[in-house]
DNA sequence: TGTCTGACTTAGCAGCATGTGG
DNA sequence: CCACATGCTGCTAAGTCAGACA
């Protein structure tokens, strides 16, 4: 009885412990996976933090209509205060925006109001701007004190909401916090602009954990939407939207298991391509011959993105979002043929607006066969047709799931980013160098990316005035040097190669900042450059990997940096 | 075969925290 | 120690793609 006593206990100990010591285990992406699409098997969090509620403008901040006073509504003023926050922008001039802003401002109002208001124009909400800008300069003039007590208790707050159990795993999550009601403003030309979006209650909550878990509750008097104990995905909490009625949800941190798992995998896929890629290569370029048109659409289109790294291209609902395209739904008029051009033979130019509404433009020589079957694709077509009117992600994605498992065209984006980044990194880096001119080696291997996949960004506002700061720290360091060349001998040499290796650090610096002047490496970095290429050239090297990831990104390629080795490949 | 929906990844930017250099 | 520039982080829009359904 004694020992069985005992046996219990341990087994107890063991079931109480054996979680916390998962916490510590450095290889949690190599513990066992579930088949059959099961993400997890216990599920547990406080779910969402609500956006704080709006406080009534106090009486002195008035709105004023066609030169009159008056006092709006609580949900009318609601609205009105989004619109006031929004004024310094530009695009509360749109006629799209102010049209879409006035119709669901409308529909807040009571109808005293709504029958007083009648022109948008005649609306003055320039008494509650100057109130919000006055706020926020209070804000930042807080003091010390009172920021540091703002500080803890969204502390807090992370602590109480920002982490759920997943499995024996305590995991950050992503956005707890539910988006804030305010006015739409998508990218580009985006023809909901400045629709309401509107507030998200506990109602419109739905609520995912697992059935043995403390279910978290609603906020005092409310109710949930819905409960669910689906195993099958990985959201702790969903809503539906209103602006274009898709769903919205909370998911995990890209530190988490479930993350960091897909992500390795995604990367695995990407290098099982890199294995039959030119055996893909070969046939779609035997496609171009083919005598269905179809295939030689499907052919071409593959063509695109292999080599420019295109995205897929879904097709959109007109009207509903900006009018952007990917490789599918290309139209006529994005693509100019030139026979010859700058003494290049079959060039096309591309110039459409992709993802985001950033610009796509590139002028490519292609081969031969691409460049008439591209003149045949045009043919008696109008500019707002599509260019593959046999083709659409759908077909592209069949074929190429027969190509190889798993296979889909954002694949090549991911393989052509980090095959690239690994040649770059082969060829330019030179381990004779110091570790600033190797780490100007991988920022341009880096850029090298981002220009193939496109992902540009605006000029930052202060770009010029830090290249010109930049300059003069130049300027002065190189003074610092020729007064130094001048001085006494005993310490000469000591400090001139001092002085040469911080003005040498200056000027990389200045390099790496010009070249980087419409380039966002942000997003290859996090997106489709595999972390262990950057890993194992950071062993290699000697470079420490602070260099390279910060700490949000070491985080999340804490699998890859357990396993990478210096000599990895991809 | 096309359409719709749901789940998930990818994207640029604003605002703020942080580190640096004078 | 302060001002300022910079880098980071959070935010949320906008894609991709599979699978259900007609």
């Amino acid at each position: 009885d004694q020992w069985h006593a005992i046996l219990v206990a341990c087994v107890g100990m063991l079931v109480y412990i054996l979680p916390s010591l998962c916490f510590f285990m450095p290889f949690r992406w190599e513990e066992e996976r579930y088949t059959d699409g099961v993400k997890w098997k216990f599920l547990e969090h406080k779910g969402p933090v609500f956006a704080p509620p709006c406080d009534p403008l106090p009486s002195n901040v008035k709105f004023y209509y066609d030169g009159k006073h008056m006092k709006l509504s609580s949900s009318a003023e609601e609205v009105a205060t989004f619109f006031a926050k929004m004024l310094d922008h530009e695009y509360t001039t749109k006629e799209v925006f102010r049209k879409n802003f006035y119709k669901d401002w409308r529909k807040e109002m009571m109808s005293e109001e709504k029958s007083k208001i009648t022109d948008l124009n005649k609306c003055d909400f320039s008494e509650m701007s100057e109130y919000f800008k006055a706020q926020s300069e209070a804000r930042k003039a807080m003091t010390k004190e009172d920021k540091q007590k703002i500080k803890e208790e969204n502390e807090r707050i992370l602590q109480e909401y920002g982490f759920c159990i997943m499995d024996n795993h305590k995991e950050r999550i992503a956005n707890f916090r539910i988006e804030p009601p305010g006015l739409f403003r998508g990218r580009g030309d985006h023809p909901k602009m400045g629709m309401l979006k509107r507030r998200i209650r506990p109602e419109d909550i739905i609520v995912n954990c697992s059935k043995d878990s403390k279910h978290p509750k609603p906020p005092p008097g409310t109710k949930w939407k819905e409960v669910r104990h689906d195993n099958k995905v990985t959201w702790l909490v969903s809503w539906t939207e209103n602006i274009q009625g898709s769903i919205k949800y909370i998911m995990l941190n890209p530190s988490s298991r479930i993350k960091g798992e897909k992500d390795w995998q995604k990367y695995e896929t990407a290098r099982r391509l890199k294995k039959c890629v030119e055996q893909i290569r070969a046939q779609y370029r035997d496609d171009w011959k083919s005598k269905e048109m179809r295939i030689r659409q499907r052919a071409v289109a593959l063509y695109f993105i292999d080599k420019l790294a295109l995205r897929a291209g879904n097709e959109k609902e007109e009207g509903e979002t900006a009018d952007t395209v990917g490789c599918c739904s290309l139209r006529v008029e994005h693509l100019t043929l030139h026979q010859e051009m700058d003494g290049q033979e079959y060039v096309v130019e591309f110039d459409f607006l992709g993802k985001d509404s950033i610009r796509y433009y590139n002028k490519v020589p292609v081969e031969k066969r691409v460049f008439k079957n591209l003149q045949l694709f045009m043919e008696d077509k109008e500019p707002e047709d599509d260019l593959f009117d046999r083709l659409n992600t759908s077909i592209l994605n069949k074929h190429l799931q027969e190509l190889m498992d798993g296979l889909t065209a954002k694949v090549f984006r991911t393989y052509n980013a980090s095959i690239t980044l690994q040649q770059q990194l082969n060829e330019i880096t030179n381990s004779e160098d110091n570790v600033p001119a190797k780490i100007l080696s991988y920022n341009r291997a880096n850029r090298a990316v981002a220009i193939l996949c496109n992902h540009q960004r605006a000029p930052p506002k202060t770009f010029e005035k830090s290249m010109q700061n930049l300059q003069t720290k130049i300027d002065a360091k190189k003074e610092q040097l020729a007064d130094a060349k001048r001085e006494l001998k005993m310490s000469k040499y000591l400090l001139e190669g001092e002085i040469e290796e911080q003005l040498m650090k200056l000027e990389v610096q200045a390099t790496d900042r010009e070249e980087n002047k419409q380039i966002a490496l942000g997003t290859s970095k996090l997106n489709y450059l595999d972390p262990r290429i950057s890993i194992a050239w950071c062993k290699k090297f000697g470079i420490p990997i602070e260099k390279i990831y910060n700490k949000t990104q070491r985080e999340k390629f804490a699998w890859a940096i357990d396993m990478a080795e210096k000599d990895f490949q991809f």
